[in-house]
RNA sequence: GCCCUUGUGGCGGAAUGGUAGACGCGGCAGACUCAAAAUCUGCUUUCUGCAAGGAAGUGGGGGUUCGAGUCCCUCCAAGGGCACCA
């Protein structure tokens, strides 16, 4: 019987308003029942969402419907890192509001949200940008300050000449502003740091505990803190007369071991020492400004050879101090890790040896192979490989050691002789949160002549931008405006200044999951919402803010422990990265970009629809604006609808995997979603009969219940294409049942069982659509207030399996048996077979191994 | 340079050490139709064979095992992370 097509263009906006008026996602703290609390990373207002987000969300929302129905308390929020660049260059190019144009694009992208039909619980929304939310984040600042978090120091720093501001280690990437692209320069300025690197040893140690976080997202992490065991002395240095340098040299070396192999000494240009001698050498303030001026590019140090300039010094060898090691400033050597100054030994280091083979110094082998096999340095550097067990030679009391034995008996020497000291290094630094920005939260800081720094006391937060900033030249408008920063001393009251600079927008998004269990609330996080919601159970984003957000989320929930704000060490007990959403690229002849709504197919070949043009198809990558190879979710959800964009989201690619849009995979699942809405109302209409254990409905039933079963299962495990898959089969067993509708009651109420389960166990993906099913099928209460599906162990347990048989592992017969079969009778059936006997050649059987239920393999 | 991940039909991919290619896309054939679209049914790893069947097969090579896509070694390719970090 032929039905109406599903219109997605009526149903969908209809159960939207459904939930909204509802209030079906809302989400109360509940005690009587588990929680879970699915988040995935908030967007950033940049103007519309694109097929990125509807990847992320549409997965999320999976998960959020499916607990939903499993029973579970469920929290799933939304809100907007609203702070950032994009508004405040939106505002120098186009003269709008930062302000105006960030609310602006909230709200065209609330609604593409809203159209997708994301159960979100809307009444917990805010933007990092309200008042209401920094405001919390400046008082937290104020505690940390008095908790010893904070320190405002002179350093050199990263300065991105585009977009006129500092930028944290973490924001450069190839030498080059993460946003802007543009080369970074060094400079010195007052910063204001958060000590992250007081953390750096919990950092690294607590990532063995997040069990549920990709390997490689705490692999990345742990590089990242780069933790180093070694040993810091100091040298005995004298100038070229022999007269001792007070001070000494000390350096760091996690190769305490290769001492004996010592030639030369090296520090960082910006070392006191270099600095000091610099001001007496032009040849070394010159070598000095020519490192400088390299920059901190990745193709200028790859380029750079190893350079060096002698400061007529020489560092003494703690063990034999007749030799005097000359120490260099050297361009390889960074003042930034360990004391910036290190011993050379080119034996063992490449940098050490290309070093060395320059300045024409000593390369003494200290480490050779255990069978004592020559050692050639001549050309390059001997560096053991991992594993491989190398020992001491040239090394006096160390000879024949290991290198592990060696490090540790040097170390214990050395510290008992020389006031050497076994520390231990991270590479992690200091987090630096001062942006010279308008568009961020005002550190809430106020520079009195006479007191010094004097945090804003909480009565007078928030701190606000002032709204009529001017944005016609580069730098910080804050510290244009003509009165902002001109205030009072909140100790003496005296006229002061107000700090201009604003946070890092990380510091936003660094405690917004917890500001989502109590939006409302006058503290940063409600104790009793905060104890109730988190951690996060299930977090979902992408593998780009491996390093930074997340690396600064776990620090700055320790951070609030610490300050006695409602917290957990760890705020996402399982991450899940997903992958980007790829396209098809087309260029016309001319090396323009063409949009796929613009490429048309004909006779094989790509062509563009409008001018005709022939179009060269590229290659696949992901969406940008760029490439034009973008595709906009308001004109599939248009055209196809929600339900339609979220299936094909989800089918046939694993979700941490990129995934390819394709046209004709979006058109395959509209028509899936048109098949399953036949297929249900023609079960509709058929007489309600109860799901009995009749034979004949008996083999239905039972693919329904082992689908449940499996489907359960593959959104527990987020194998969403799995799940999708197994959709299909349960569609496809009651496609193939439908030609028997007419047989038996049986029959008939397995077919609505079947539709039943299937519009039940789509709806996490499909909600619109299981939606308008389910009230076909006669029911009145709605799926989302409907429980999931419970497959009955009797149904998913099958009593026949087939068995493959193999002779000498090659499959050669395969046998329908019952379930259980014993080792013996299966072995005895196994080998009465003809495809078996033909295949054994008439030898005897030598083995005969039976996994039961699974396979029987005849070795003869 | 170091570290990590991934390599399975024409394509996306499935597969607790136990029948490789489920499911989907695409393709082919058929049904319905005056015709087309839509829909439905079948076939679709390769080679060989009329067929029953046989052979090969999960990037290459080797190994462990009764049995390897899966575990180990090694090489190759693609992608990602880190990088003068002493």
């Amino acid at each position: 019987m032929a039905v109406e097509r599903y219109n997605h263009r009526e149903a969908e906006p209809k159960w939207q308003a459904h939930w909204a008026q509802a209030k079906s996602f809302e989400a109360k703290e509940d005690a009587s029942r588990p929680k879970y609390y699915v988040l995935e990373m908030f967007p950033y207002p940049s103007g519309r969402i694109h097929m990125g987000h509807v990847r992320n969300y549409t997965m999320g929302d999976v998960i959020a419907r499916f607990r939903r129905a499993c029973g579970y308390n469920v929290l799933h929020p939304m809100g907007w890192d609203a702070f950032g660049m994009p508004a405040e260059n939106a505002a120098i190019e186009r003269g709008v509001h930062p302000k105006g144009w960030t609310y602006d694009n909230i709200k065209t992208m609330k609604g593409q949200l809203k159209s997708m039909g994301l159960s979100l619980d809307w009444s917990r929304e805010f933007a990092t940008c309200d008042p209401s939310y920094y405001q919390h984040e400046q008082a937290m600042f104020v505690d940390f300050m008095k908790a010893g978090l904070v320190e405002r120091r002179v350093s050199q720093v990263n300065w991105d000449p585009v977009d006129q501001t500092v930028l944290a280690n973490e924001q450069v990437i190839d030498g080059k502003g993460w946003r802007s692209g543009a080369p970074v320069e060094k400079r010195e300025l007052a910063q204001w740091f958060l000590k992250i690197t007081d953390y750096a040893q919990e950092l690294l140690e607590a990532l063995d505990t997040l069990k549920d976080w990709p390997e490689k997202v705490r692999l990345m992490q742990k590089n990242w803190i780069g933790r180093s065991e070694g040993l810091r002395f100091t040298f005995d240095l004298v100038d070229g007369a022999g007269k001792p340098v007070e001070g000494g040299l000390t350096v760091y070396t996690t190769r305490h071991d290769t001492l004996f192999g010592a030639s030369f000494c090296a520090v960082s240009v910006d070392h006191p020492l270099s600095k000091k001698l610099s001001e007496s050498d032009k040849g070394l303030d010159a070598f000095r400004k020519e490192v400088a001026a390299l920059g901190t590019s990745e193709e200028n140090i790859e380029r750079a050879e190893k350079k060096g300039y002698p400061l007529g010094l020489y560092a003494l060898h703690p063990f034999d101090k007749t030799r005097k090691l000359p120490v260099y400033a050297a361009n390889f050597v960074l003042m930034g890790y360990g004391e910036g100054a290190i011993f050379g030994c080119p034996a063992h280091d490449q940098r050490d040896w290309d070093f060395a083979t320059k300045y024409q110094l000593p390369i003494i082998p200290v480490v050779g192979p255990k069978d004592g096999a020559a050692v050639d340095v001549s050309k390059g550097p001997y560096l053991e490989k991992d594993g491989e067990e190398a020992k001491l030679i040239n090394s006096e009391f160390l000879n024949g050691m290991s290198v592990e034995a060696a490090k540790s008996e040097m170390a214990m020497r050395m510290e008992a002789t020389s006031g050497a000291k076994r520390v231990v290094n991270f590479r992690l630094r200091d987090w630096g949160v001062s942006r010279q920005r308008y568009w961020g939260c005002p550190i809430p800081v106020v520079h009195c002549k006479t007191c010094g720094i004097v945090p804003v006391p909480k009565e007078q937060l928030p701190v606000t931008l002032p709204e009529d900033a001017k944005f016609d030249k580069p730098g910080n408008p804050l510290l244009h405006h003509p009165t902002w920063r001109h205030t009072h001393c909140p100790n003496c009251n005296q006229p002061a200044e107000r700090e201009t600079d604003t946070f890092d927008t990380f510091i936003d998004s660094s405690w917004y999951y917890a500001r989502f269990t109590s939006p409302q609330d006058a503290n940063p996080v409600n104790a009793v919402a905060g104890k109730y919601w988190l951690p996060v159970d299930q977090y979902i984003g992408g593998v780009e803010h491996a390093i930074l957000h997340l690396l600064y989320s776990r620090f700055y929930a320790r951070a609030m422990l610490k300050v006695g704000q409602p917290n957990v060490a760890e705020p996402f007990a399982s991450l899940f990265t997903q992958g980007m959403v790829t396209h098809a690229t087309y260029r016309t002849e001319k090396g323009e970009w063409v949009l796929p709504s613009e490429a048309l197919q004909k006779d094989g070949h790509w062509v563009h629809a409008t001018t005709g043009e022939n179009l060269e198809v590229g290659s696949i990558e992901k969406m940008s604006k760029s490439k034009k190879n973008v595709v906009d979710p308001d004109t599939i959800i248009a055209a196809y609808g929600a339900d339609t964009a979220r299936w094909f989201m989800l089918s046939d690619t694993p979700p941490e995997r990129d995934l390819e849009w394709t046209e004709a995979g979006a058109e395959a699942s509209w028509r899936f979603t048109q098949r399953v809405w036949r297929l249900v109302n023609d079960v509709a209409v058929l007489p309600k009969a109860a799901a009995d254990m009749g034979a004949d409905g008996l083999a239905l039933r039972r693919a329904s219940h082992q689908n449940a079963a499996a489907i359960t299962e593959n959104l527990n495990g987020l194998n969403f294409n799995v799940a999708i898959s197994n959709l299909y089969k349960l569609t496809n067993a009651l496609s193939a049942g439908l030609g028997d509708a007419q047989k038996s009651a049986s029959i008939q109420g397995a077919l609505r069982e079947a539709a039943e389960f299937l519009t039940l166990l789509m709806a996490p993906m499909m909600p619109h659509l299981a939606e308008e099913c389910w009230h076909v099928l006669g029911h009145a209460t709605p799926v989302v207030d409907t429980a999931w599906p419970k497959a009955l162990p009797d149904l998913v347990a099958v009593d026949e399996v087939t068995i493959a048989i193999q002779v000498n592992g090659k499959r050669r017969d395969e046998m329908t048996v019952a379930k259980g079969l014993d080792q013996k009778a299966a072995e005895a059936q196994a080998l009465a077979r003809e495809n078996v006997q033909r295949a054994m050649e008439g030898k005897p059987p030598r083995k005969v191994i039976v996994v039961p239920d699974r396979i029987v393999n005849i070795v003869c």
